[in-house]
DNA sequence: GCAAAAGTGTTAATGCTACACCCATGT
DNA sequence: ACATGGGTGTAGCATTAACACTTTTGC
């Protein structure tokens, strides 16, 4: 039997299949904490309560480009960083049938996001609280200034922890912290960054000079304005030329 | 309308539904090079390539079940340590249909694979030809000593590669290399794993103190035996207390 | 001139690497 | 006794963290 019959008498109805879905992690650092982009569900099931941006996967339509697809979609976001994070698939996890959602992970600077949703009333930016210390402590959740923690839907206090853990763990050893930021920055909007990320302070020149070592960034000539003190310099990312992760 | 009532309408054949499916990297170091655990295909597509063992998943199947029975059925092996890996998801991945897979990464002492796979003549545990030096270097490949790179099917090479790079990132922060080991080791066997794994070589007493250091292992008074000369220590991985990662 | 925050230099501590040496076992 | 690899101590080097100090702007 030749591959061009097998593949003619396949039946691709054969074996019940699940639902996949994508949801997408939308993460910002807005004055000075962490925040996740969350959508007020207006359906059952959890209908009221908050979740992850999501949509189905197309049957023709590559991951990658879901996640791209709900970001401009449910967001109105056109670019952003975006990295797959993990698949999630309880069999249990949505009642109404099985789905396997994987989950993406994207970083928006503040203030882009915020323009992108200000006229979606059922998107909001909720500051996270995050269990700093131990390695195990208790779940993530999202809080607004002095309120309750919201109610968060399906498994996607679960995402949401994922996702910081590994926003946490890249911090250093890649440039992700750089889609979290304008195309130009000081290097205090660089510390108050990744200080809000890991729940640490760190000498200023400490950490001045590890970034500058890294090669990372480089200073334009060019000042911020209007401060009433000392200005600082603005610096950039400086191209990559082999890239990695 | 209630929960229930909406959860009662509810078509799940709505919309076209990928197969799903994971897909096993089963890892070892077997005489001092890393090596996976393949098998050949007996059908099309790629019929006679060289592929890692999966299955679809059950309607009802939990995504880590699924691949722990991989594990046992395709495998023979009852325990491993296994993590998820990443979900590859083209569409013009398999030409008989849309199939999502979810990537399983396993670990597993060369001797017991070795046991589990001795009468099985449809797999094989091949050598690992791992490109070093550049984050960017060439796709892994996998070749039997003194002959040519095997044929993987599908994306299979891909995934591969995602497992050795997520071996060697995961090797000094985590313990997973133990799971390459025997449950008494001597520090010899344990940085001879490690020198595999990265390809790199260490100072012996350097390597010796870092490990020590990190407080994972404890000495057992024995002793390992049958060597003509000077027999070492064998240790043992401490059991953990607040598990990590 | 004063306050506030940017930016820099020096020093101290820490961790890691390299080298040299000693130890125990089988032949 | 010797060869072989296990095991340990010491010194040198590098990197990193901490502190004190200087600079620049607006009021």
């Amino acid at each position: 039997m030749s591959e061009t019959e097998f593949l003619a008498g396949y039946d691709p109805a054969a074996f019940a299949r699940p639902s996949v879905a994508v949801d997408l992690v939308l993460l910002t650092v807005a004055d000075g904490r962490l925040a996740a982009l969350l959508q007020q569900r207006q359906d059952h099931p959890h209908k009221g309560e908050w979740a992850l941006p999501g949509s189905f996967v197309g049957i023709e339509e590559g991951l990658d480009d879901a996640a791209r697809r709900v970001l401009a979609t449910k967001a109105g976001i056109g670019t952003a960083y975006l990295e797959q994070l993990y698949t999630f698939g309880a069999p249990t996890r949505d009642p109404r049938m099985r789905i396997i959602t994987i989950a993406y992970f994207a970083l928006l600077p503040a203030d882009l996001l915020a323009a992108a949703v200000q006229d979606r009333s059922d998107l909001a930016i909720v500051p996270l609280d995050v269990p700093w210390p131990g390695e195990q402590g208790g779940p993530v959740t999202a809080r607004q200034a002095g309120q309750e923690p919201l109610p968060l839907a399906f498994d996607h206090a679960e995402i949401l922890g994922h996702a910081v853990k590994r926003l946490r763990g890249k911090l250093d050893y890649s440039r992700i912290a750089f889609a979290l930021l304008p195309e130009m920055f000081t290097l205090r909007a660089l510390q108050d960054v990744h200080e809000a990320i890991l729940g640490t302070t760190f000498g200023k020149p400490a950490f001045r000079r590890r970034m500058i070592d890294k090669g990372w960034i480089e200073g334009t000539g060019m000042r911020e304005s209007g401060a009433s003190f000392r200005p600082a310099e603005l610096y950039r990312l400086v191209p990559v030329v082999a890239p990695a992760t």
